[in-house]
DNA sequence: TTTAGCACTCAATTAATCAGAGTGCTAAAG
DNA sequence: CTTTAGCACTCTGATTAATTGAGTGCTAAA
């Protein structure tokens, strides 16, 4: 159902494989030293201990003696991409050992056929959106065992389809604001006038033909457009009909959000000893704000983003990697999705994950649209 | 504003009292090995290290020397009140020591003029009762350095107030339920033919005569009712317009719910030392089922209600204890709040804050009703 | 260029010791 | 009968020392 090919990294650190070349026969050790690097780091991940000559010189299938492999050590923490945290421990990779993994090295694991299953049953069983989102930030978490976060749908990206007024009180009106994407919004605004209801109808009516089938940022853009010459022409029920619009989608603009699920998995890992660093990551979820900007930021990337340890310039995150793909929504980007773990986590099986959990929500959003 | 007076506890470990009584002198005793509890357990929960004798016989006022203390201890132990982590070490209370502590014992701190405040402001700032909620909780968390929470209003509690129709396509119906409480719940559900907006104009009048001002629970109950006559006596309209509400109506009963802030802040006590007991915590808090069962539990309750340690029978709490207290909505019980810390918490502070934050809730709620 | 060998380093474990806090019991004093 | 002083005993926690094992870096030879 869904292609299974993923698509080629930006190869940032291909530069790094020319430094490396320090003989004649450059490509050999070049390409030795990034295999041995590859092996490392899967090692590593396997299992969460720095990785010594020995081991490596036995599982590399390369045949060297561990001595050699100590010499390409050498060299590779010479540039930075291992480091040893004492003198009598092995190696582990450096964020930028893990960068040049992902980004040259890895061999991605196809996601087994059962998970895709398990994806597709998850997000295509309900219609409403809030639901999807949520499914979709659990399915993420059960299946890396790590934590999943959904951004809801961007609102600027959604299209108006419907608004309506219903009175309160005499001057309190309940605006409802439906989109096509099925999402419904509640506002409770507060008007200068009371209207009767057959205005208020009138109102919407007026709105619904107008804007319907526009995006929330086009009809954000066209209200302020079309308030300045109301203004001017002095049509009155214009005029006020465009002002309540006005107050119920400007606030809807630019109010991201995400949900999330699964926090408690990253618990489980060790590496959060230190019980204070584990209760800032936690405040940082609840907090949102430096998050939501993340996410943000891995929006306009094509494909599978990544930003591993300090990488994500948020020192709550700095012992974390997260993993992030967008998801459409009429082919314009709508939101992001993700996970958090480890910075030692299986990369392998979890970009797939996430890049087809994308992939799944884009078209489970649009199928349920399309009804 | 709030009248700060505290009812008295259910006084149920009055009877220990008895059971202590040794000697002739038997009043006396037995308020010395009282007052030596309380004494004790001020102290644990000052600074969580077990009280030896020593300690005891300094600070307890009552000019004993330890050995006398050491006698008194081994009474209390013999009563279960308190227990010793090793032989060398000193006393700790037992469950049962907290229960008469809180029960019987305590000494209640008046809540400052300034917290006071501060839950006034935040509480009556909005009108929106998600929102109201919201900060309960959060205003909960910070007073009381633990985590708060607060149940949604239940929904059979609510009053009926309007309800709207709109098409979505032809056989597709968002419904709008407003109640008078400000809350406004929608929900999208499929009907068997398709109608005019007219006709769900009517149908929704029809409703709202009819209805508005009855509980939730009540609408629910004439609901049924009243179908099954409609049936009979063959009133097409009415008798679609009661199929179509009681779909709206049914849902949201018993649907309860509640919102949580501050869980981070449990991570702080080491008495969470061993990691998984905090894991179980967390996903209770997620899992939601087993805590709303404990709220549920608290809802006939008068005053405040605590669960302390195993008491509340659910195990990723036994090392915790549950502070709630209802709230009321034209006085009648709507919800629970609370908070959840430590056994070892400061009793004597956070029943007044959960006691004075359930009062003011209410008034919150009903003030905004009263608009 | 690769490898064997060797000296060296460091963390982690185990065992041993020691001081401190606190108890329980007993016998004497009030 | 109640309270207290005294003493032996127990247990924890901190400190120190010794031991082991994994792994490195360097050098000299293959």
């Amino acid at each position: 159902m869904v292609a299974c090919y993923y698509r080629a990294w930006v190869r940032r650190f291909r530069e790094v494989g020319v430094t490396l070349k320090k003989t004649s026969n450059e490509l050999s050790v070049n390409e030795r030293a990034q295999h041995l690097l590859k092996v490392l780091i899967e090692r590593y991940i396997q299992d969460g201990e720095p990785v010594g000559s020995r081991t490596l010189s036995r599982d590399s299938g390369l045949d060297l003696s561990p001595a050699t492999i100590r010499n390409v050590m050498s060299d590779l923490e010479e540039l930075g991409l291992v480091s040893s945290p004492h003198t009598s421990a092995g190696r582990i990779p450096t964020v930028s050992g893990y960068r040049m993994f992902v980004d040259t090295l890895v061999t991605l694991k196809p996601l087994e056929a059962g998970k895709i299953q398990q994806l597709e049953t998850g997000l295509f069983s309900s219609s409403d959106p809030k639901i999807i989102v949520d499914s979709a930030s659990k399915l993420l978490s059960r299946l890396t065992h790590m934590a999943g976060l959904v951004m809801i749908p961007r609102r600027k990206q959604l299209t108006f389809r419907q608004i309506e007024f219903l009175p309160l009180s005499s001057k309190r009106l309940l605006t409802i604001l439906v989109t096509t994407e099925g999402e419904v919004h509640n506002r409770v605004i507060d008007v200068r006038k009371s209207y009767t209801p057959s205005q208020l109808v009138e109102f919407a009516n007026i709105l619904n033909q107008n804007y319907t089938g526009s995006s929330m940022e086009e009809m954000h853009q066209r209200l302020v457009k079309e308030m300045e010459q109301e203004r001017t022409d002095m049509n009155q029920i214009m005029a006020q009909a465009l002002e309540m619009a006005e107050q119920v989608i400007d606030p809807e603009i630019g109010a991201d959000d995400y949900v999330m699920a699964g926090q408690t998995n990253l618990m489980d890992f060790n590496d959060f000893s230190q019980i204070n660093k584990l209760r800032e990551l936690f405040d940082s979820f609840t907090e949102k704000h430096e998050i939501l900007h993340l996410l943000d930021g891995s929006m306009m990337a094509e494909g599978v983003q990544l930003f591993i340890g300090e990488e994500s310039g948020y020192k709550p995150l700095d012992q974390c990697s997260l993993v992030t793909a967008s998801y459409q929504l009429d082919s314009q980007v709508a939101g992001v999705l993700g996970v958090v773990g480890p910075t030692r986590m299986a990369y392998d099986r979890v970009i797939p994950i996430v890049d087809i959990t994308a992939k799944l929500l884009s078209s489970a959003m649009q199928s349920r649209k399309d009804k």
